[in-house]
DNA sequence: CGAATTTGACCGGCGC
DNA sequence: GCGCCGGTCAAATTCG
């Protein structure tokens, strides 16, 4: 338990506003997409707290692309480039959270609108739990409510280790068996009660070395630890040769980040990009830094929030 | 003893 | 309208 979350290899935190799949299409030549993805996905990461210095190395490491987006909201949906908001989407509960004093330039500036925004689905959780009724029948949520999802980021990972670190410590508040899958999945919940960001994590069934973990909301807080040498087994040789279709994107550390839009929260707003099981998106191709100063890069300590 | 995990049940969205 | 399935709750259990 404690060993998995304390270190962790990237702060990770994304947050894929929603935004974009439509953006994602981006060009087509390596080069471009590599200035385009960093151009936007440095943006995605710093959403996360994820700082990434250098454009220019990108290569080896694949490529992630946002993931799901099944976020709902609009005013999400524009950030992903220009990319400011703070506690975010799961920023609901991050009250307060906004301003970052430890964020540097890089990090982006809370966006007002953005942040307000999200204090649905977050809150909407977050109060029942820290206040349940006791009135409620068990299990009964609050209805008339609907669950809003925060935008989504996976990221596809070469590992042993079933819960890879990223700087957070998250807490296990269910599992369950995936469907053509004999790997559970696992859902896990920021520790920390005001940052309502979750993820879950599961094998792929296909590769079963391969961890897929997905990320939901922002987080509000610092991460707890800075893991640089994490336990994560990184394998940029893994992702170079996993790189099917292109549309997946690994992470330094090997990680992957997929775009996966959330079939069952669909909304009319949302762009329709196509993406069936496969969570991958139809056409990126940017790239990630290379190995170099993988961790480093990613996320200086004390860059984040809070 | 408090915190974290396990696990079965429940809820709600979505497709048919 | 019904059933399936993903996601979450929360009591029980385990762990540090």
């Amino acid at each position: 338990m404690e060993d998995k979350e304390g270190l962790d290899p990237a702060g990770t935190e994304f947050k894929s506003d929603s935004t974009t799949s439509s953006t994602v299409a981006g060009p087509d030549s390596v080069s471009d997409s590599v200035n385009y993805f960093f151009d936007r996905e440095s943006s995605i990461l710093n959403e996360f707290s994820w700082n990434i210095l250098q454009p220019d190395h990108a290569d080896e490491f694949g490529r992630f692309s946002e993931v799901d987006r099944t976020a709902t909201r609009p005013d999400l949906a524009g950030n992903f480039s220009g990319s400011s908001k703070s506690c975010g989407a799961a920023g609901g509960s991050c009250s307060g959270t906004a301003s970052n004093p430890g964020r540097s330039a890089e990090m982006l500036t809370p966006n007002p609108s953005v942040t307000s925004s999200s204090s649905e689905d977050p809150l909407e959780k977050s109060t029942d739990i820290g206040g349940k009724q006791p009135e409620i029948p068990s299990k009964v949520r609050k209805k008339g409510q609907k669950r809003i999802r925060q935008p989504r980021f996976a990221f596809m990972t070469k590992s042993e280790v079933d819960h890879l670190e990223d700087g957070y410590r998250w807490r296990k508040y269910g599992q369950k068996a995936v469907k053509n899958s004999p790997f559970p999945r696992s859902y896990y919940r920021c520790t920390n009660s005001q940052c309502t960001v979750k993820k879950r994590v599961e094998r792929s069934s296909e590769d079963p070395t391969i961890v897929i973990t997905t990320y939901e909301g922002q987080h509000c807080h610092h991460s707890v630890g800075f893991p640089r040498g994490g336990l994560i087994i990184h394998e940029v040789a893994f992702a170079r040769q996993f790189t099917p279709t292109s549309s997946q994107f690994y992470h330094p550390h090997g990680i992957q980040l997929h775009r996966e839009i959330s079939s069952s929260t669909t909304r009319p707003h949302q762009v329709p990009i196509e993406v069936g099981e496969s969570r991958e998106l139809p056409e990126s191709t940017s790239q990630f830094p290379k190995d170099e100063g993988l961790l480093g890069d990613i996320v200086p300590p004390g860059m984040r929030n809070r």
